[in-house]
RNA sequence: GCGGGCGUAGCUCAGUGGUAGAGCAUCAGCCUUCCAAGCUGAGGGUCGCCGGUUCGAAUCCGGUCGCCCGCUCCA
């Protein structure tokens, strides 16, 4: 347990008010979070740094916000309801757990290799008919006919039945007998494609145009584990953005690029992320690459870039029946568009950032200090004000100064106990800027500007805070960096 | 599901049979002219839960629940 990395960030988090497990009091179901005071601004900044990084920024992306309920086909269309299962068994004798499909894969490839290509075939036969009928004991029959057995431990292989679990949680829709299943989307990218033709007329955009949507997804992880890094309730920043057929390629590097510009304009150290190619493709992908960042515990998934083809659209106008196609009057032809998407998983990349800022730092005398370095425009609080003192007037004139900025920015008045332990204080929450009323205050009107990273001070008077502020906290210099 | 670890204060943890503790944090007050300072005081825990052994259980035994790590998968 003292081995875990993520331990002193949990911690961190849950003392500050940034992350709760979710109904504690109650015994706190695993894998579900709750967003304390400081964590659920950190998370909206996130949130707007990547809409105005998106949308802002860019003239052909516009945004959407769809329900999370949708019609039940749309999840027969997308493929989810048939391929998102996991069919797994368990190895009796060593307790390894393994997928059914992983299993029957891994057979048919070796068959492959060795040129059995009509037993390749009947097994991969076997596969599509175990799969789409989902039909455990015929899977298991398979494994048992095939003689497959668990690719570690050949010797000593032992199956459980074959089980499965679905990873979308159901509800109903409507009451009593006219209820209908429905399901908690797993993805919000489902919306974006269903709404295609509405937003692209209504926004009158061209091909190549992206659509944006923030938004939460569920699933019913199996296991859930590492934190936010796998929540059953999760928030996702997609982006999908169409274009011609032939093109994927191209979009797919350049959205590749720009998404790591984002992470890296935001203080993520470029040696700290890198880019994974995918093994395995989902159902609906022809290219895949994660962009992952190095966490305590080692390189994990936080984004993901996709090459969607036009799967997804061309699935939808069969299913509804509905024509989803674009004319292209440059081609004077119309087609299905294909998609690239960027699928951020913004928990993650909360943690990321998290991460990525907290530090400990080792100050002579064997004092250390806590803090969160986060890049000033996703602080949680901006500015706090404090008085030197609390006498002689000075509270009224922080008060006085802290009434006029917070209008602007989330601010934080505090007068309790002495200047250094506030400073550290804002310190473990990351305020970037700490501004200090004083004696001289009093006669000149200059105040002091800490700044929270050098912990260096500079003076200056009232009337240039506001406009020192914007320079400092400006959205322009960093959207700048990212386009 | 299997294996391992762990449940004591907001956080980190000590306490292995005899009246629940420490550090930090929180709150109130005093004092203070700039980096977790000092002083005084306060609040906060059915020791995860149930049962058993015992004169007596946080501690021993049984059960149960929950969390964390690994195996699998993904945002």
């Amino acid at each position: 347990m003292a081995k875990d990395p993520l331990k002193p960030l949990i911690s961190h988090a849950k003392e500050y008010g940034f992350v709760f497990p979710s109904s504690e009091i109650y015994g706190s179901p695993g894998a579900l979070y709750d967003y304390g005071p400081y964590g659920v601004e950190l998370k909206n900044n996130i949130k707007t740094y990547w809409w105005k990084a998106m949308v802002q920024v860019h003239e052909n992306i516009v945004g959407l916000d769809s329900s999370i309920l949708m019609h039940p086909r749309v999840w027969k269309a997308s493929g989810h309801v048939d391929a998102f299962f996991d069919f797994f068994v368990d190895n009796k004798v060593t307790g390894k757990r393994y997928r059914f499909d992983h299993l029957v894969e891994e057979r048919i490839a070796k068959l492959e290799k060795k040129g059995k290509k009509e037993e390749a075939e009947s097994l991969r036969q076997q596969l599509e008919k175990a799969l789409s009928e989902q039909n455990t004991e015929y899977m298991y029959e398979v494994l048992i006919k095939n003689d497959i057995r668990d690719p570690e431990s050949p010797d000593k292989t032992e199956w459980t039945p074959v089980r499965h679990f679905r990873l979308m949680f159901e509800t109903n829709l409507g009451a009593g007998e006219d209820a209908i299943t429905a399901y908690l989307r797993p993805e919000t990218a489902q919306g974006i494609f269903v709404n295609f033709l509405n937003v692209q007329k209504t926004a009158r955009q061209k091909i190549p145009f992206g659509i944006a949507q923030i938004g939460k997804a569920f699933r019913n992880e199996l296991i859930a584990r590492q934190f936010v890094m796998r929540m059953r309730e999760f928030e996702q920043m997609e982006m999908q953005f169409f274009i011609r057929p032939g093109e994927d390629e191209h979009w797919f590097e350049i959205w590749k690029e720009k998404r790591l510009k984002w992470y890296k304009a935001i203080g993520i150290p470029e040696e700290k992320l890198r880019i994974k190619p995918h093994d395995h493709l989902a159902h609906y992908a022809k290219a895949a690459v994660d962009i992952e960042y190095k966490f305590p515990m080692g390189f994990k998934e936080i984004e993901g870039i996709h090459a969607r083809t036009n799967f997804d659209l061309s699935r939808h106008q069969e299913f509804s029946g509905k024509k989803l196609q674009y004319f292209d009057s440059d081609l004077q032809e119309s087609y299905v568009p294909h998609v690239v998407e960027t699928s951020a998983g913004l928990d993650r990349v909360f943690l990321a950032i998290f991460s990525e800022a907290l530090t400990i730092e080792q100050l002579g005398g064997g004092k250390q200090r806590t803090v969160l370095k986060l890049h000033p425009i996703l602080a949680p609080i901006k500015v706090a004000v404090f008085p030197l003192v609390k006498k002689d007037g000075l509270p009224e004139k922080a008060r006085e100064i802290f009434n006029q900025l917070r209008f602007k920015y989330m601010c934080f008045y505090e007068e309790k106990d002495s200047i250094g332990r506030r400073y550290r204080r804002h310190d473990a929450i990351g305020t970037p800027f700490c501004i200090t009323i004083d004696y001289q205050t009093l006669e000149d009107n200059s105040v002091t500007l800490r700044d929270r990273d050098t912990m260096q001070q500079e003076r200056i008077h009232i009337h240039e805070l506001e406009q020192r502020l914007d320079e400092l906290l400006d959205w322009k210099t960093l959207l700048q960096k990212v386009v």
